[in-house]
DNA sequence: CCTGGCACTCGAACTCGACGAGTGCTAATC
DNA sequence: GATTAGCACTCGTCGAGTTCGAGTGCCAGG
């Protein structure tokens, strides 16, 4: 039964690649004796692998390297690894006294960025609708005034808004009164409705219609979707296998966010438990050349954390790894 | 008087060793002919710069390279350059439509890394005592509650607090009015006076010395410092002129945050128009290899805008567009 | 189906020499 | 005294040539 030995050969190739970072012969596969067999016959095993578009050689006489196929078909086979004891400490600990959201978020991708030795990417959690609880304004200068919103779910959003005219300190209070007493425990359509007929009111101030614009988008929830990224450092380091050419294009896909939030949303559309792109399989140039580990987290598993590294990962770690501080950050933010 | 014809030889190499990246020599300075004398002359100016130890030949037969020394006589000749039209107008447009504290600080630090094609840094406005507006509490699971406090400066502190022990709505609602009464408007050691007596009231609830700490604390001047920085990329790619070993270093301290703190709250000690760090200067190892030009920005000048580069960059065009960007940040954040 | 053996391939690493950019020094010139 | 022209010298770069050996593919025998 041939086919099963060349699934162990694959592994071992995948393996020793990994940890060593040079091609892997059949000779040093052999003289590893974990596979039992000679080096001959490792390699028309090879053979056979490399016609299957799984492994490669650099040049003619030189060892084999994974394809990106081959890391897949490595990766959909492997069992789910545990995570190192110790890492398990490092989560509880590092996570246990975050301060508020962006604290959370903040140590969480930097914790992942150390267990992986990756650069780990962590998207912030994604919000659904939620009811208003309080609307503050306060005035900066003559022209503008900064909007807080502050919803039922223990968000904060705020932006500035331009006053357009001056703004007597009467109408103003007068509008921040009226405008919680409109907005207060509304939701959705209704709280719409109600900003639109308050916005609308015949002796309203002129710049109503802004805060009321912000409110609904803010209790819809929230402004824009971001990600946070920590560890960029390991892609320059030594040994990350990334040619010097290929690192700036990265960082700046990770900057870009758009890319990244695009990738990161099909990923969660598939729904494993954790999900893996290899290579050419981002469908993005700059990452040509990187993996991507994710995983959901959250209510209704809506945000998505993940290590970005080079092709030649340890796998198995980084998923661990990966997992685990997505279940750590779903218990956290589900509270 | 061959002093000033010195100054104009260093200043010569300067610019060939940053613009074409390769070791200047004598003759090719000659052959530019803005210094009207021959390769020979020259030579012995150079002889006399190498024993100030404001050159360098990388070896016996180079050109020369200028020394951080080097660098820094440049830089202390230099006269203030112009900001290209054009990067004036992308200033105005890049920076006029931002709708939030941090957006303006988003939008700058991206729009400097552009226009110096360096790493830009840009430190959050720090932030002066200031009078509380608004207190909100947000319950957060049935042991967690969120902080929300609204300064009269327009600014929003958030932080997640332990309740403790099971608390009823209706003293929770009690407690939210409350504080509200008690620390609306105030500042400084009233408002710790008046909040330390109203935690400590006989039947208060058991987090009231939490909320109060963190009021206090917000009001105080916000949290912790924060820098952000965009454009890595310009460190990595092609031609930016640091090895492949010294980068990762470098993002590491800026991903550090507290390093790079330190080193503009220095450089802010200064009080020059715009203070340049050289290489060696910055004293961090990291950062060796690096140097930083920098320019304070908002109330009391009290925040730093910057950017990070190798040593061998354009000072004239960094320090105009840091200078730039600085003033029109001063003018959003003034408001 | 596995293994030992063997001829072959091809990049890495090294040596070698020609080349030339750049230098420092000296003596002549303004 | 400052500048210049000339010249011998240094030393890194570049390309060609060479060796070395890891790794291969294939074949014949178990």
């Amino acid at each position: 039964m041939s086919e099963e030995r060349r699934r162990a050969v694959l592994r071992a190739i995948v393996e020793g690649y990994v940890s060593t970072h040079e091609p892997v012969g059949s000779k040093a596969l052999a003289e590893a004796h974990t596979l039992g067999v000679s080096s001959a016959t490792i390699r028309n095993d090879m053979a056979i692998l490399e016609e299957e578009g799984l492994i490669a050689q650099p040049y003619t006489s030189a060892g084999r390297i994974p394809t990106d196929l081959g890391y897949r078909s490595f990766v959909d086979q492997l069992a789910a690894a545990a995570l190192p004891d110790a890492h398990k400490r490092a989560i509880g600990t590092f996570l246990s006294d975050a301060v508020d959201l962006n604290d959370v978020v903040e140590r969480s991708v930097r914790l992942l960025s150390q267990l992986t030795r990756q650069v780990a990417v962590v998207q912030y959690p994604s919000l659904r609708e939620s009811a208003v609880r309080r609307i503050e304004l306060v005035r900066m200068g003559a022209e503008h005034a900064l909007v807080v919103v502050v919803s039922a779910d223990a968000r904060v959003d705020q932006r500035t808004i331009a006053l357009g005219e001056a703004t007597s300190d009467d109408a103003f209070e007068r509008a921040v009164r009226e405008v919680n007493a409109t907005a207060e425990g509304l939701t959705g359509a209704r709280l719409e409705a109600a900003l639109t007929m308050w916005a609308a009111a015949p002796d309203q101030v002129p710049w109503a219609g802004a805060v009321a614009d912000f409110v609904v988008t803010a209790a819809r929830g929230g402004t824009v979707e971001r990600v946070v990224f920590a560890g960029a450092s390991n892609l320059a380091r030594a040994g990350s296998g990334l040619e010097a050419g290929t690192i700036a294009p990265v960082l700046d896909a990770l900057e870009e966010q758009v890319v990244l939030l695009r990738l990161l949303h099909e990923m969660a559309a598939e729904g494993d438990d954790v999900s893996v792109r290899i290579g050419a399989e981002t469908h993005h140039e700059a990452l040509s050349r990187t993996s991507i580990v994710a995983a959901a987290y959250g209510r209704d598993a809506a945000s998505l954390v993940g290590a970005l590294g080079p092709t030649r990962m340890d796998y198995p770690g980084t998923m661990a790894a990966v997992r685990a501080v997505a279940r750590y950050l779903s218990k956290v933010v589900e509270l």
